[in-house]
DNA sequence: CCGCATGGGTACCATGTGTTACCCTTCGCG
DNA sequence: CGCGAAGGGTAACACATGGTACCCATGCGG
């Protein structure tokens, strides 16, 4: 009996559980003005009435998509930027991780979405900016710090500074996956980008000082 | 005759201009789908019937739209990246004319747009990076390869180097302008930026090796 | 064993959308 | 001076949307 009508009659919390998943899918990709409530419901199934009930309108629903999202995604970057290595091994990983995370598909949707409708929705751009590239950025800018005492780097500003190690990171070729003008790239690009991008932010292109260093074109294996 | 003619009727191509230019604002503020035609008419005065016979239609119009402004706004950047001075002179002269462009209203509107119109119109999203951030990419790029040429910088991948390096440009503080969460920054504010992505990315920020930076702190003897 | 409250499903509504058929004004030309 | 044509304005339409009133099944209290 209770477990027929726990199959029938999904819980309270169930139903809730997969409108947010319907809705999610159907919002990341389809934008805010494009989706409709008839489709999330096409796709859990249910009835409007659910929806209606349980959050309060197409706002409301979109919001909550927003924010659940906007904190489990970046959740897995976010933890903290243990200042482990030297920074060039903490900057690769820092790099990768968030790189992987950025280009994977849902993030990307959700960057297009809250870009999107941002501006209508001051509240949900903050929680999204918080929850995602600002503890990002905060996290990096608190492990330049650390090495900033440490000695090992010279910084004036940390939190710029770790905003614009990210920028590299989410460049162009962000952009491009963002825009859908090509696939998202695999572990090799990403740690190729990535490993440029700390060269850079590291030591420089400058030529003669900082002659130096290794790479450029001789392969040093 | 003539003129009152042209008061009251006008030009095929004077409305055309009309409407593509309320049309830039309609679908610029609201989003394609947020968009309505209606919305467009009620501010050019004309009808309906004016934008199907210029027009195919709601997507053609949109698609106008979009390589019109595409195309205009950073045509005032792609130029030439002339090499003039020394390298860190182009990188601020180059990153702030970038930086002002991206920063203005309406290719931030247009950024928004197409981030999030993107997967949904493939040609638009290229006819949107060729002619922006692709061209500014490229002609950076080439200006890095005459500094190389010249040996004052030392790169592997000049293309990458350009994309690190406007990366800087745009990174948490455009996205914050973006997202709507804090108004666009003064001249000032945006020369900071800029100088500082400079001095990072010409000399990096490792500290013993280039330890004959002069800012920073201490003064180097 | 039966009535009742709860809440999810059906059907509907008002509205706004993109699009098009029709008509009238206005200009060019004989 | 009259006529044909072209193009813009009016109005309608088919449709999809967000939102809601009604209804029925389900599980519990008397």
């Amino acid at each position: 009996m209770a477990k027929e009508a726990a199959a029938r009659r999904r819980t309270a919390d169930e139903l809730r559980h997969e409108i947010l998943h319907a809705a999610a899918e159907v919002f990341l990709e389809r934008g805010y003005a494009g989706a409709s409530i008839d489709q999330v419901i096409a796709r859990v199934g249910g009835s409007k009435r659910a929806i209606y009930s349980h959050f309060g309108g197409k706002r409301e629903l979109f919001e909550a998509i927003v924010r659940r999202n906007s904190g489990r995604i970046l959740g897995a970057l976010g933890r903290e930027e243990v200042v482990r290595r030297d920074v060039a091994a903490t900057l690769l990983d820092f790099g990768m991780r968030a790189l992987t995370i950025l280009m994977s598909p849902t993030p990307l949707a959700l960057y297009r979405l809250v870009v999107a409708e941002g501006a209508r929705f001051p509240e949900l751009a903050r929680a999204f900016f918080d929850a995602g590239p600002g503890r990002g950025a905060a996290g990096l800018a608190q492990a330049l710090r650390e090495f900033q005492r440490r000695g090992e780097i010279r910084v004036s500003d940390p939190r710029r500074a770790a905003e614009h190690f990210i920028g590299m990171l989410r460049d162009d070729l962000h952009l491009r996956v963002v825009l859908g003008l090509r696939p998202a790239p695999g572990p090799r690009e990403i740690e190729q980008s990535v490993r440029q991008a700390v060269e850079i932010f590291l030591s420089g292109c400058r030529n003669p000082p900082s002659s130096r260093r290794r790479e450029t074109k001789g392969a040093s294996p």
